[in-house]
RNA sequence: CGGGACGUAGCGUAGUGGCUAGCGCGCCUGCUUUGGGAGCAGGAGACCGCAGGUUCGAGUCCUGUCGUCCCGACCA
């Protein structure tokens, strides 16, 4: 493949963008890969056309690879699947929703398991036909209430999703397994960096699920890392490994003090210091135990009151905490709802107030830490006061416990005892799920096993999205001069520059960039005569294909220049020598 | 949905209520130039986001609306 900047379809820009932030946006917008059409949606010029192809293409090989099999579905769906699974409610304003002249409602595909489950359904009907993996790559949309970022985080995607089909739980470890060797192969081949962490299942439904997290400042997605075992996690789905319970039997009794003005946990630990010091240790937040009280709001509209009680230097992270609870939404309890249970005042809401079983009747949820014979300083209920050696499991008992405390950088790890927890921030390149029978379930797939009995198939569902991989490779390659595509998804293999004007360099150049496309590399050639050799230069570094190759003054001696995009590093190379030699370092 | 910033030519921008809305890049024509975003000369290109309003007069002030970016909320 052979083509010529003096007609390719191609305007790059001198400045940035005034509508971009994150420095992969600028370029691919600058070096003339993407247009923004709209909103979160936008038009693929030649150039990143073909890095997307490309992408596309080493997922398909090693979807292939492990026997998965390709079908494409329509992006315009009718609604009764989605109802089947209640996501036509679920998703909520997520999704792109319109009508047919019927009057018929029809949706964008946001994701497609239901058309996946049904396909099967459709078609097969006994174990004999199982495993079964499908995969397509197809444009999803999503209503997203900011789109961000260029392309990582649009309303018009590419994502290739595949789904597992196994007659037993056996099966789709299996089948998880083998697409979990394939996403190592995908991303190792599309040249970043990446994190495999544990992830929550979130609006899939389903349990066990990891992330493939691309390494990223601009990353959306927060994960945390063990400093001494392999253990690694999204926030979201990090769990507290609950401290053993702990003797109480010289604790004295719950005794009520007066805590005037102490609404806060800072006002509570100064109080405290100085009206009870401690002769070992001054009183810090984390002695106390906070109540936080949120509105819990189903996808029907309906509410519910919940109170978590977390230690006292812990925020509520509300990521962490919906992740569990998807898909309900989760909102801090206001006024006027507080106000609705009288026996609640803001500042001292303690556990006697709360739990199933108190007047207030709401859910009493606590986090991990909270076991039976830790003791707390806590609200009273009562303005200006507060109990302390409060003692959970003697004093007060939990409805249960909830994962919903901030993790921090520091915090032990839950795997092994050594080990502490650091923080990263990555851009989700890829999930797998272990959905198991959900939509299975709903949609009634079922096939008749070796006794001829009717069994629940279950599944796995399995995304990667391949406009964001675009936005996530350039972020992860770029430097300040442009995009620095890695091999493997660059749009050409070889950028080649022809400079002045004298006409053995442009036929010199023209027979290279002929002898290189018939051994099969891709040349973007800079035939522009008329260009000056400064702008040839910016663009070609702007553009970011790997190897840049001049024919320019150097002819005169009978040689070229070719140079390495990242590095810098540029040698002389025989004209005679030169297709040969660059194809080998393009094969290399 | 809340907070902030902002909408002027393809891109980046200037513009105390007052002449024909200015500049740079890019684009077109001609001549010169050709190893690091060239020079000169001449051109084309803008219902100043949209809709109302105030005013003798609005890019400029007011209201509304749409849209963009950032932070938060939300979300593979």
């Amino acid at each position: 493949m052979l083509a010529r900047m003096s007609t390719l379809f191609l305007r790059t820009l001198r400045e940035d963008p005034a509508d971009a932030e994150v420095p992969s946006h600028k370029l691919l917008v600058r070096a003339g890969y993407i247009r923004r059409a709209a909103p979160g949606i936008y038009t693929w010029l030649p150039l990143g056309l073909r890095v997307r192809a490309k992408i596309e293409q080493i997922i398909r090989e090693e979807m292939d690879a492990i026997g998965a099999q390709e079908v494409s579905f329509p992006a315009l769906l009718p609604r009764e699947p989605y109802e089947a699974t209640n996501r036509w409610t679920e998703y909520g304003e997520g999704i792109f929703r319109l009508k047919d002249r019927k009057d018929g409602d029809y949706l964008l595909g946001p994701t497609h398991e239901e058309m996946f489950t049904l396909l099967v359904k459709d078609l097969y009907s006994s174990y004999k036909d199982l495993p079964l993996s499908l995969y397509q790559i197809q444009t999803k949309y999503r209503d997203e209430a900011r789109p961000r970022a260029g392309l990582l985080r649009g309303r018009e995607f590419t994502m290739k999703d595949s789904y597992s089909f196994d007659v037993d739980d056996a099966g789709l470890d299996v089948s998880y397994q083998k697409h979990r060797d394939a996403y190592i192969r995908i991303f190792d081949r599309l040249g970043f960096e990446y994190a495999i962490v544990k992830a929550t299942a979130g609006a899939m439904g389903g349990s066990k699920s990891e992330e493939f997290l691309a390494k990223a400042a601009v990353g959306e997605d927060t994960y945390v890392r063990c400093t001494h075992c392999d253990y690694a996690a999204n926030v979201e789905a990090v769990q507290v490994r609950p401290p053993a319970p702990q003797p109480y039997d010289d604790v004295p009794a719950a005794h009520a003090e007066a805590t005037p003005g102490t609404p806060t946990i800072e006002t509570l630990v100064d109080h405290l210091n100085q009206a009870f010091p401690r002769a070992d240790r001054p009183w810090t937040a984390a002695d106390t135990l906070k109540n936080v009280l949120v509105t819990l709001k189903h996808p029907d509209g309906s509410t519910e009151p919940l109170a978590i009680g977390l230690p006292g230097d812990r925020e509520v992270d509300q990521k962490r905490l919906e992740g569990q609870l998807e898909p309900i939404e989760v909102v801090p309890m206001d006024e006027a709802e507080l106000r609705k249970h009288p026996g609640l005042v803001k500042g001292y809401i303690g556990p006697a107030a709360l739990g199933e079983k108190s007047d207030s009747g709401i859910r009493y949820l606590v986090d991990p830490r909270v076991v039976e014979g830790t003791r707390w300083v806590t609200g009273a209920n009562v303005e200006g006061s507060h109990v302390l050696d409060l003692v959970a499991g003697r004093d007060f008992t939990p409805d249960g416990t909830i994962e919903a405390a901030e993790v921090r950088d520091g915090d032990a790890c839950p795997n092994c005892a050594e080990g502490r927890l650091e923080s990263a921030k990555g851009i989700e390149m890829g999930h797998i799920f272990q959905l198991g029978r959900k939509y299975a379930d709903a949609l009634d797939l079922k096939v008749l096993d070796e006794s001829g009995k009717l069994v629940t198939v279950t599944m796995g569902s399995y995304g990667i999205g391949c406009t964001r991989a675009v936005a996530a490779i350039a972020e992860g390659t770029l430097d300040e001069i442009g995009l620095c595509w890695p091999r493997n998804v660059a749009p050409y293999d070889i950028h080649l520059v022809a400079t002045g004007k004298d006409e053995a360099v442009y036929a010199a150049a023209e027979q290279l960039a002929r002898e290189l496309t018939e051994a099969g590399v891709d040349v973007l050639y800079d035939d522009r005569p008329r260009v000056s050799p400064g702008v040839k230069f910016k663009d070609a570094e702007l553009i970011g294909i790997p190897t840049i190759v001049t024919v320019g003054r150097g002819l005169a001696d009978g040689v070229i220049e070719v140079k390495d995009r990242r590095s810098g590093e540029r040698r002389d190379v025989a004209v005679t020598e030169a297709a040969a030699h660059l194809t080998a370092l393009v094969n290399a």
